[in-house]
DNA sequence: CCGTTTAGAATACGAGTGTATCCCAAAAGC
DNA sequence: GCTTTTGGGATACACTCGTATTCTAAACGG
């Protein structure tokens, strides 16, 4: 009896639409409106999937999350543990325009955690889970043999994890200063692991 | 024949104020009408003194490199290297309310000056002050050999500030992992300097 | 002490906010 | 093909926003 269509797809759309205008205008530009706008739908459509504006962006932060997942998981893990490491560093950060989007959304929910135990509560997951991926990759390599023996794999995860997110900032605000602060990770890395392990 | 105030001191009056409100409540909920509040003043008061929120938003980040400034120029310099700049780093970390309430106001502003560039060029220009001041210290403590000496004093420097921010952004969102993370901030000052030179 | 200048409060205004409600058209089951 | 359920657009409401304007009272120079 019911018009019926597919209420998770919508959902993602609107969501979609909403990271576009957050990455591109920033927080304080995004409203029920103007992601109704971006989505190219009314207000009331956005209504009908999201009652709030909080639920909305609760779902937004969850999608950024899942394509920050992906993104990792794409990367390429075979080769030297410097280059890997390296290569998933570098997919989060803000390098193209697409991951620039991405950086300026994951900033700006962070800032909002900070103030927010929910929206933390999410982005602390997200970093336990890449925390427990780096570790067991840095692991494996320690029991190949493959980087110095005495490193601790959580401890330099967590530095790594540092490292990226403070480059990223860092890189949204300063654009320019991109070939440096390649280099620096490169240095991070480099001190990180170890000198000239790997290649033993 | 005016009535006269000290203009400069108000301004910085209203500053602080928006700083209390903006590290308490988030910069969503920073408008002229809560900070004159905050402030305990009328919102016209504040119109007095800063024509615009724009205006006011910039002072308020101006007011924010200095006080990290004078933040840092309190730190203790002397003992080895991998101690002095541990103590620098901790300085800019939010571990108590008073860093906690900069780290967020340094936050919000970097989200924003991942979109507007007036914003980004103080952000980038209390950065280059800082690299420039860890890069003179590493120089020092190079040419007396108190570190590996095949490091690069500016690398190292903006791999330091990234470690930083990244720390401080997280803790600012998962203040229950600090202990860790504190781990992790040793673990990549000793990995960055070179274990167990210094004391040589 | 008076006239002038300014501080600072109060008010007004148009725009945009989140949310609630109403209405119509489209789709599916009988 | 009619009824019923829903998607989704339109509208309304109370509120806050940034800013402009207006007003009063206080402080200084003559």
């Amino acid at each position: 009896m019911p018009k019926v269509v597919d209420r998770a797809q919508q959902r993602r759309d609107i969501g979609a639409a909403l990271l576009r205008l957050l990455a591109r205008e920033g927080l304080e530009e995004v409203s029920v409106r103007t992601v109704a706008a971006e989505a190219g739908r009314s207000a009331g459509a956005v209504q009908k999937y999201f009652s709030s504006k909080d639920e909305l962006l609760r779902f937004a932060l969850d999608l950024t999350g899942e394509r920050a997942t992906e993104r990792l998981l794409r990367v390429d893990p075979a080769g030297p543990t410097k280059d890997v490491l390296r290569r998933y560093v570098e997919a989060t950060l803000p390098l193209d325009e697409d991951r620039r989007a991405e950086a300026v959304v994951w900033a700006a929910f962070a800032v909002r955690g900070a103030l927010r135990a929910d929206f933390g509560a999410v982005l602390a997951e997200v970093d336990r889970e890449v925390r427990g991926h780096l570790a067991e990759l840095l692991g494996a390599a320690l029991a190949a043999g493959r980087i110095r023996q005495d490193l601790d794999p959580f401890a330099v995860a967590d530095a790594l994890i540092a490292v990226s997110d403070g480059l990223s900032v860092r890189l949204l605000y300063n654009p320019d200063d991109q070939a440096v602060l390649l280099t620096a990770l490169d240095t991070a890395l480099t001190a990180l692991l170890g000198a000239g392990t790997d290649e033993l």
